[in-house]
RNA sequence: GCCCACAUAGCUCAGUCGGCAGAGCACUUCCUUGGUAAGGAAGAGGUCACCGGUUCAAGUCCGGUUGUGGGCUCCA
């Protein structure tokens, strides 16, 4: 019988039967593997394990230890769900039925949102395909089969009519079941186990808001209850350490219908840790040599008309008019960007190349009037603060400026132990300014990032319409990305407000903007901390850093001038002075994630000392207040 | 803005078929005066988000508004 010889990923050769399959190649090596081959990868290609070989061909297995096996996994949950709800609701139309992050989704239009009931009904009947173990099964269609398969299935149709004309067109089916699909898929449902449907959802047909919205069933998939429990963990997690709850608990801040959504209430605990936040960043940028502006949190509406911004964002701004007092009206806008202000103070005076790099920052409160659906706690307020700067300089200092940015961003990240990312984004469709310039700008910003040897990844058309731009995606403690820093070269807004300075040769040359932000919106960036450390913030942030724990009524005195003391050297600290047994007090003040307790007794009182129990640690022992400030002040621990 | 759900004491939440508004924690007072993660008792606390409708009667049913949650779209 002849043989063919595929080349595993180690470089040694396997000899295989001709017209043998991934499969039959994986249990033929299935000693080495130790585990279930659900997928495989032949040049590099994702495919099913029924796919068979030819020679020369380099095969991978996939395991269901592998990752990517896990989206096949996950794709395959999808058609799975897909079957049951075909099942359940026969006159279901089908849209689209991808592998996610930690799961799946699929939309259908049932012609009518599904309800928790109909979620059990189709989890239970997912169960029920799966214990069948169904085979899936890969065909290829011409476009008149594709019709006829997808017969009364518009969406499917639809997707069918965008395919390249030389595509080749394969479906999958399990069952009675057949979908548009590329694959590959696990060998049979038997291997959707570990499953869970989450929630339902409105999403637009293909993400376009003038399509019609369609239901959509989130779910999760494993290939163990093991790893299906740990995820169900995560999540749980992830929800204790929500910083709208920790908010709360800690007394941050607060939200407010009066208020107006997405507008923050910040308590004097959240104002104490917003401003330790600003004062540490403000000295860290006179080191680095930018200068501190306050600028208005309103303008003409003149001032919106020449940045762009009332012909591009006016739908985003907060407006309103005025009676100037001599009967003329005058319209105003609250500031949704701090530019305006620093262009004003660039423009102020007359300027030379002598003084560029000027670099101006603020930490400027801005308003944007967000949709009504995406306000999200700190995460996404309508006002904020931005810890904002503008530089202004030539062309050549744009490189090496947006390096000493890349390594502010470094110090600032490097601060709370967060690894980030970076993303370069190009010019959109709705933008202003030529070609020349964004290519240039587009350039700049990749040779940098290049330079610096930090990875990037681009989003095409993703930048601001005023130029590209570089964001910065930090990772935080339990794995989430966040959207921070962002970096942006503006040679729009210089031009529209016609700046300009002396160049050496005494000839008029446009100095270049940029502008940049580090931690992005305070607010967001005080959510992630909080989530990130789960509300117990390190000691130098903490709005409380000590509580002084009396242990009876006669210890108060002493409590209260340990508290003067520490806070003459520095100490945030707060005296639990109520008539409560002191393991009550200690709790409270775990419950507050406070970073020290300073039990004060008799035997303190006396020897003038604290009994110091730190919050992770527990008691740690007795010592001097001199000597506990200067460890809290000095070490900042 | 769109889809779905939710809104009861400061917080977390019960409240059945439309028929007297409930608990725990927190708060106040008293007792207790203690040694490292939650003592005892009593008390006070409500326009059941708001506006309208149905009904003899609405926290409960219906419509709208506001806010919140999960998504979608959006995020210069």
């Amino acid at each position: 019988m002849a043989e063919i010889t595929v080349i595993l990923p180690d470089g040694t050769g396997l000899s295989v039967p001709e017209g043998s399959t991934a499969r039959d190649a994986a249990s033929a090596i299935g000693a080495r593997l130790g585990q279930a081959a659900v997928a495989a990868k032949v040049d590099g290609e994702l495919s099913d394990v029924r796919r068979t070989l030819h020679d020369g061909e380099r095969l991978e297995v996939l395991t269901d230890r592998s990752p990517e096996a896990l989206e096949v996994l996950r794709h395959s949950a999808a058609h799975v769900m897909a079957e049951a709800v075909k099942q359940l609701f026969p006159a279901a139309t089908f849209g689209i039925g991808p592998s996610i992050e930690d799961g799946f989704y699929y939309d259908f239009d049932v012609g009518r949102p599904f309800t928790p009931e109909d979620l059990e009904a189709i989890e239970e009947r997912m169960r029920q395909i799966v214990a069948e173990a169904l085979p899936f099964e890969r065909s290829e269609v011409d476009r008149t089969e594709a019709d006829d398969v997808f017969e009364g299935q518009p969406l499917k149709q639809e997707l069918v009519a965008e395919l390249d004309a030389d595509a080749t067109i394969s479906v999958y089916s399990q069952g009675a079941f057949t979908d548009l699909c590329r694959g590959p898929h696990v060998p049979d449902t038997s291997f959707v186990r570990a499953f869970k449907l989450l929630k339902v959802a409105g999403a637009y047909w293909r993400g376009d808001s003038s399509r019609p919205m369609l239901q959509r069933i989130y779910g999760t998939a494993w290939f163990n209850d093991a790893d299906l429990a740990a995820y169900v963990e995560r999540v749980e997690e992830a929800e204790r350490r929500d910083h709208r709850k920790l908010g709360r608990e800690l007394d941050l801040f607060s939200f407010h219908e009066q208020a107006g959504a997405g507008l923050v209430v910040y308590h004097p605990k959240g104002a104490r840790v917003l401003r330790l936040l600003q004062e540490w960043m403000r000295q860290e940028l006179y080191r680095r040599g930018y200068e501190e502006a306050i600028t208005p949190h309103l303008y003409k509406s003149d001032v919106w008309k020449t940045s762009g911004h009332y012909d591009f964002y006016r739908e985003n701004m907060y407006f309103f008019e005025t009676d100037e007092g001599d009967g003329r009206v005058a319209e105003y806008g609250v500031k949704p960007m701090n530019c305006p202000g620093h262009v004003m103070i660039y423009a102020n005076d007359v300027r030379s190349y002598r003084d560029l790099p000027m670099r101006i920052f603020e930490f400027g409160t801005v308003y944007r009037h967000e949709m009504s659906g995406v306000v999200h706690g700190l995460m996404r307020a309508r006002g904020f603060t931005q810890d904002d700067a503008h530089i202004f300089c030539t062309a050549e200092q744009v490189p090496g400026e947006v390096d000493r940015m890349l390594d502010l961003v470094d110090w600032a990240m490097g601060a709370f132990g967060f690894e980030y990312s970076a993303e370069v984004s190009t010019r959109p469709e709705k933008s202003i300014g030529d070609d020349a310039d964004w290519d240039h700008a587009t350039a700049s910003l990749i040779s940098t990032l290049e330079a610096r040897g930090l990875p990037f990844e681009v989003n095409h058309g993703d930048g601001a319409f005023y130029g590209p731009k570089i964001d910065i995606k930090l990772r935080d403690a339990i794995g989430r990305t966040w959207q921070c820093a962002t970096i942006q070269v503006d040679f729009n807004f210089p031009a529209r407000f016609d700046l300009s300075y002396r160049t050496a040769h005494n000839t008029e040359a446009r100095p270049y903007m940029l502008h940049r932000t580090i931690l992005g919106s305070m607010e967001r960036f005080l959510g992630i901390l909080i989530e990130h450390y789960a509300g117990a913030l390190p000691a130098w942030l903490a709005p409380v850093q000590a509580v002084i724990v009396p242990i009876a009524d006669r210890h108060v005195d002493y409590a209260g001038s340990v508290r003067d003391d520490l806070t003459t050297k520095g100490v945030r600290a707060e005296v639990y002075s109520d008539n409560e047994p002191m393991r009550v007090k200690i709790a409270k003040a775990q419950a507050k994630k406070v970073p020290y307790m300073l039990v004060v007794g008799d035997k303190e009182v006396e020897e003038l000392t604290v009994s110091v129990r730190d919050r992770a640690r527990g008691d740690i022992g007795g010592m001097g207040v001199a000597e506990f400030a200067e460890m809290v002040v000095e070490r900042g621990c």
